[in-house]
RNA sequence: GACCCCUUCGUCUAGUGGCCUAGGACAUCACCCUUUCACGGUGAAGACACGGGUUCGAGUCCCGUAGGGGUCGCCA
């Protein structure tokens, strides 16, 4: 049996004897309609850092009772992306679907109980009744007349669906989380459907019946849900049921401040990734929209596990902005180990040619110098590929082949036979060549050092110049510095 | 339209009546570092939506206005 306690925190620190202590329990329940989008991971995100902060569980429920939109690709699609963000529940996914027969039972009982009752409206009558409503200006609800009709008097060839009979008189007030005390005239309330004609239960009926066997002991979801709170908090009275606590949390907005949605470009978690974005950037950057501890920015997950908490969430709703994302991404990408960058490198690289191990050699030893100058795995990727293929004369890229015109080229021929008897193929040793190299040609070591960059590398920019020719090799490096054509 | 929610620099936010001449981060600009590009460092510009109250004192509390968002399905 799980209780309810108005404060969490409380027991975080408190003994653990006497009375057992209520153990938190969160859920993440998307419907599997689509890829998990941006906000749906954050929404996982804060049910995850929210039920480890109270050493709680977190779970995963499909919401797959719209059989018609549910699909097996999007399940699919949804747990990938939140195995590759690492919140992954920690029991087996449940299908609401599966339940169905549990979630028609409660509503029979409903119905029993005389909290609820057939209704044998027609969607006609639905209709005129929802435009009358908005036309008179009242709060557009159905007033079915079966609430109170007589049973007998139902007419034939009707499957009539379940209302609950919700409460017409007076308010409720649900003490959210996050939006504070949400007060609720109960004129708005409406005797929405818990069985459908064919007898399936809706959503409503499903998440209540699903959350209070689960022992959910607080939904944390996107406030779009607001509004549905109120209808839930009565479902579960008329149960008998302790409701759980509710948190709605802000939606995230796209950049021009519109509604972040499929058709608005709302992407897949796997577009981040493809995009090149690791899944603790993309997690630090979720988690600070919306949500902040004083001024701190990059949060390891030990310390957001450390400090999450609901009264913190703001109320806004935040816009994404990947300019941000990016940098913190960048953050990310140096503290990464270079072995898990090479392999995500390769794998990147690998698509469009074949890596033997003299590549992936020099992609691992080159992946301190490339990833202090990459935000994303995507240039990373891009910024790497020199170390594998040659480059292309005449050199695309205008600044790098203009580096190479006026004699720039032969600077970088001359550097090569100078560097041709150095002793040994160290990064020091190849340096006190080069400087010397230009002080013989009286140049600006920049006048060298550029166009062998160029000549190397096939851009203007890159890692430091003598890092690149140590891990190039000797051989490499002199036979691209002698094939360099003149460009102009 | 009805109801509910929201409103601090371009963006994410700190701020819970005096510590705010409003702080940090990203983005922007300048300079420094430097073989390039990044990183890093220094600095600049940049906000309390508006109007009334309450109070000795308001970004912080109350009311209104404006703007934005959400909900109003036999979808979830």
């Amino acid at each position: 049996m799980l209780h309810r306690r108005p404060f969490p925190k409380a027991f975080a620190t408190a003994p653990e004897k006497e009375k057992k202590p209520m153990t938190v329990v969160t859920r993440f329940a998307p419907s599997p309609t689509g890829f998990l989008h941006i906000g749906g991971a954050r929404t996982a995100l804060f049910n995850y850092l929210y039920a480890r902060h109270f050493g709680g569980r977190y779970l995963i429920r499909i919401e797959d009772t719209d059989r018609q939109r549910s699909t097996e690709e999007a399940i699919a699609a949804i747990r990938d992306g939140l195995a590759w963000l690492g919140l992954e529940g920690d029991e087996p996914a449940i299908f609401q679907s599966r339940n169905a027969t549990r979630h028609a039972e409660v509503a029979r009982q409903l119905l029993a109980d005389g909290q609820a009752y057939r209704c044998y409206m027609t969607t006609a009558e639905l209709d005129a009744e929802r435009e009358a409503a908005r036309a008179e200006g009242r709060p557009v609800r159905i007033r079915s007349p079966w609430r109170d009709a007589d049973p007998s008097e139902a007419p034939a060839g009707i499957d009539p669906v379940v209302r609950i009979k919700m409460p017409r008189e007076g308010k409720t007030t649900i003490a959210d989380k996050v939006q504070g005390d949400v007060t609720i005239d109960h004129e708005q309330l409406d005797d929405f459907i818990l069985l459908r004609g064919d007898g399936s239960p809706t959503y409503m009926l499903s998440v209540v019946v699903d959350d209070h066997d689960m022992g959910i002991t607080h939904v944390i979801r996107g406030d779009d849900h607001l509004t549905n709170a109120f209808r839930q908090y009565h479902l579960y009275k008329l149960c008998g049921w302790e409701p759980p606590v509710f948190a709605h949390i802000p939606l995230i907005h796209g950049p021009d401040g519109a509604k972040l949605s499929k058709r608005h470009g709302a992407l897949g978690v796997d577009a981040y990734r493809e995009m090149g974005y690791l899944p603790e950037a993309v997690k630090n950057y979720l988690l600070r929209l919306g949500w902040a501890h004083g001024d701190d920015e990059v949060i390891s997950e030990a310390q957001a596990i450390d400090w999450f908490d609901l009264p913190q969430v703001g109320r806004s709703a935040a816009r994404f902005d990947f300019a941000k994302l990016e940098n913190l991404n960048g953050h990310y990408l140096r503290e990464a180990e270079d072995a898990r960058l090479t392999n995500l490198v390769v794998e990147r690289l690998s698509r469009e040619r074949t890596l033997d191990d003299v590549a992936t050699t020099r992609l691992r030893d080159g992946m301190g110098g490339l990833k202090a100058r990459a935000n994303t795995v995507a240039q990373l990727a891009e910024s790497a590929i020199f170390y594998i293929d040659r480059p292309v004369f005449p050199l695309e890229n205008p600044k790098a082949a203009k580096l190479l015109s006026g004699g720039g080229a032969a600077v970088a021929r001359e550097a090569g036979s100078a560097l041709r008897d150095l002793d040994r193929w160290l990064e020091e040793d190849i340096e006190a060549r080069l400087r010397r190299f230009a002080e013989e040609k009286e140049i600006g070591f920049g006048k060298v050092a550029q166009p062998l960059r160029a000549a190397l590398t096939g851009s203007n920019a890159s890692p430091g110049l003598f890092e690149v020719m140590a891990i190039l090799g000797r051989e490499e490096t002199l036979a691209r510095l002698a094939r360099t054509p003149d460009h102009d």
